[in-house]
DNA sequence: AGTTGGATGGTCT
DNA sequence: GACCATCCAACTG
């Protein structure tokens, strides 16, 4: 269980950053689907991206997970990083208890801190495109925070890993995060 | 503290 | 066959 503390958006056809830019596709067709679905892809060939889908259907787009605070089960988030890292480099003998000594050093309000981690960290795969996040029967699900809970402090950046795009879709503020929570990727960049 | 390069595979031209 | 909504180790200063 977590809690999502940093999230991009991605909105439409006309959004260059977007992965529905050039039209649907086999691969994005969760993005023209109903929102509160899931939207899974493969990046650089080894990290998983958890997107959640949103606008109503016929509308691409959705919003990348990019970090995401552990609440219960760091032990389990930290074996499914062990098990993506070592299945990912068996050319390169990166020795599993490497691995293992290594994440147990890493705090555990940091483990998901980035959306390749969040993918590896809470054991994301391809085939989880396009599942129902609402659904309480889904092995994957969305749920509201706790209603006693203060409304967090929302901090609005550019988004990263997109200059290809070029403005004004690289510049817009369209990455929000938790203000001064230890579980974000990066901190936001200041002019 | 900041920069660089390697790992790695699905997707679309 | 090029392009990535990334991460980490190994470097430089």
């Amino acid at each position: 269980v977590g809690r999502i503390v940093e999230v991009e958006a991605y909105l439409g056809r006309d959004d260059r950053a977007s992965h529905a830019r050039f039209g649907q596709t086999a691969r994005n067709a969760p993005m023209f689907g109903p929102p509160g679905h899931a939207y899974v892809y493969l990046v650089y060939g080894m990290h998983r991206c958890l997107n959640i889908v949103v606008e109503p259907s016929g509308v691409p787009a959705a919003v990348l997970v990019r970090a995401v605070r552990p609440i219960e089960g760091f032990e389990a988030v930290r074996e499914a990083r062990v098990r993506a890292e070592a299945g990912r480099s068996r050319g390169t003998a990166t020795g599993e208890a490497a691995i293992r000594e290594r994440l147990a050093r890493v705090p555990d309000d940091r483990l998901a801190s980035g959306p390749g981690l969040v993918g590896a960290g809470f054991d994301i795969h391809l085939a989880l495109s396009g599942l129902d996040l609402l659904d309480p029967a889904s092995p994957l699900r969305l749920e509201a925070a706790p209603a006693d809970e203060p409304a967090p402090s929302v901090q609005a950046a550019r988004r990263i890993g997109i200059d290809y795009a070029g403005p004004p879709w690289s510049q817009a503020p369209w990455r929000l995060l938790i203000e001064g929570d230890r579980a974000v990727s990066v901190g936001p960049e200041r002019d």
